[in-house]
DNA sequence: TTAAACTTTCAAAACTTTTTGAAAATAAAA
DNA sequence: TTTTATTTTCAAAAAGTTTTGAAAGTTTAA
C-alpha cells in the first residue's frame, strides 16, 4: 500500500465513523482530507480530492468552522481562502463532544427536568416512571459533568487521570 | 402536567436522542416506552402506544434484542411474546459502548493498522500522514480500553471512579 | 389433521438527508 | 466604473433510511 491508497483508505474510514457521530460523511472527509494535508487547501482542491460539488463542498467546510473543527486562512496575495483542520484529537473529540452536549444532553435534561416536577399519580406506572427518570438523571449529569471537566482540563492531566483509570 | 403527558415527553425526546445514537427513533421510543412501564408488553400494546405498524414494532424489537437492550419473556398460559427493557442505564450505556465499539473503533483500528505498515514516503505530504494516524491510533486506543476496562468493571466502583474525576 | 393465533418478512411507499449545479451575491482588480 | 474571481445560497434531484401492510411462515390448540 502507497500514501495514496493510504490516504484513500483513512478518507473513507474517517467518513463512515463521521456518520455515526452526527457529522455527515462529506464533512467527515473534508476534516479528515484536510488532517492529512501538511498544508491548507483551496475549495477547489477540496473539491477535485474528494470529488464533490462546490456547494457541498462549502457548505460542509462552514459547518466544520462551525463545529470549531477547521479554520480559515487566508494568504497574502491570494484571492482564495485557504483551509486548514484542527489536527489534535484531543482537541476534535473536546469539541464534538461540547457541541453534542448542546444538541443531545441539554434538552434530555430539560426534559428530565419538567418532567421531575410533574404532578405523578402514586399509581405503580407513576412510581416506575419517577424511578425510571432520576435514575437516568443521575446518570446523565454524571456525564455532563465528566465532559464539562474534560473541556476544561488540560489534556495531559486528563489523558494521565484516564490511564490510571484503565490500568 | 400529568403521568401521560410526562410519558409521552421523554418518550419523545428518547427517540430524538436514540437518532443521533446509532438507534433509531422507533428503536428508541420502544425502549422509552418499554423502560417506562412496570409490566411487560405485548407487540401489540407497543403498536397502540407508539402507533406503529405490526412490521416496525417486530424489527425494531428484534433490534432492540440484538442489542441487548430488551428481553423476551414468555408468560405461562399465553400465545403472546412478552417484552421488557433493560431499566438499569449503567447496563444500557455499557450494551451500547460494546455495540459500538464493534461496529466503530474496532474497524477504524482496522484500518489503522492496515495503514500503519504501509509503505509511505518520506515526504512533508508522507510525515504528516504518519503522525497524524499514529496520534489518532494513540488516543483511540485509549479510549477502547476504557471501554474495555467499563464492560468489565463494577457500577459502582467504576462510578465512584468517575465521580472522584470529576469533583 | 385443520384452524386460529401470533410472528416474521420484505417490496413498495413515505420520509429524511445529502448532494448538485447554476444563479445570485460579494469582493478585488483593472 | 466594469470586469473577473470567488463564495454563498437554495431549489430540485439523488441517495439513504424508515415505515407500512399484507402475505408467508410458524406455533399451538382443537
Amino acid at each position: 500500500m502507497n500514501l495514496e491508497e493510504a490516504k484513500y483508505k483513512f478518507i473513507q474510514e474517517w467518513g463512515v465513523l463521521g456518520s455515526t457521530w452526527g457529522i455527515n460523511r462529506a464533512m467527515a472527509q473534508i476534516h479528515a482530507f484536510l488532517m492529512l494535508s501538511p498544508e491548507s487547501k483551496t475549495t477547489d482542491e477540496v473539491m477535485e480530492a474528494l470529488k464533490i460539488s462546490r456547494g457541498n463542498a462549502n457548505m460542509n467546510m462552514r459547518a466544520l468552522i462551525d463545529w470549531g473543527l477547521v479554520y480559515k486562512e487566508y494568504k497574502p496575495g491570494e484571492r482564495k481562502e485557504y483551509f486548514y483542520a484542527e489536527k489534535d484529537l484531543w482537541n476534535v473529540m473536546k469539541q464534538i463532544a461540547k457541541e453534542r452536549r448542546k444538541r443531545e444532553i441539554v434538552p434530555i435534561r430539560e426534559v428530565l427536568k419538567e418532567v421531575s416536577i410533574a404532578e405523578i399519580e402514586n399509581t405503580a406506572e407513576g412510581k416506575e416512571f419517577k424511578k425510571v427518570t432520576k435514575d437516568i438523571d443521575a446518570i446523565i449529569s454524571k456525564f455532563d459533568g465528566l465532559i464539562e471537566m474534560a473541556s476544561k482540563s488540560d489534556k495531559n492531566w486528563f489523558l494521565k487521570a484516564l490511564t490510571k483509570l484503565i490500568k
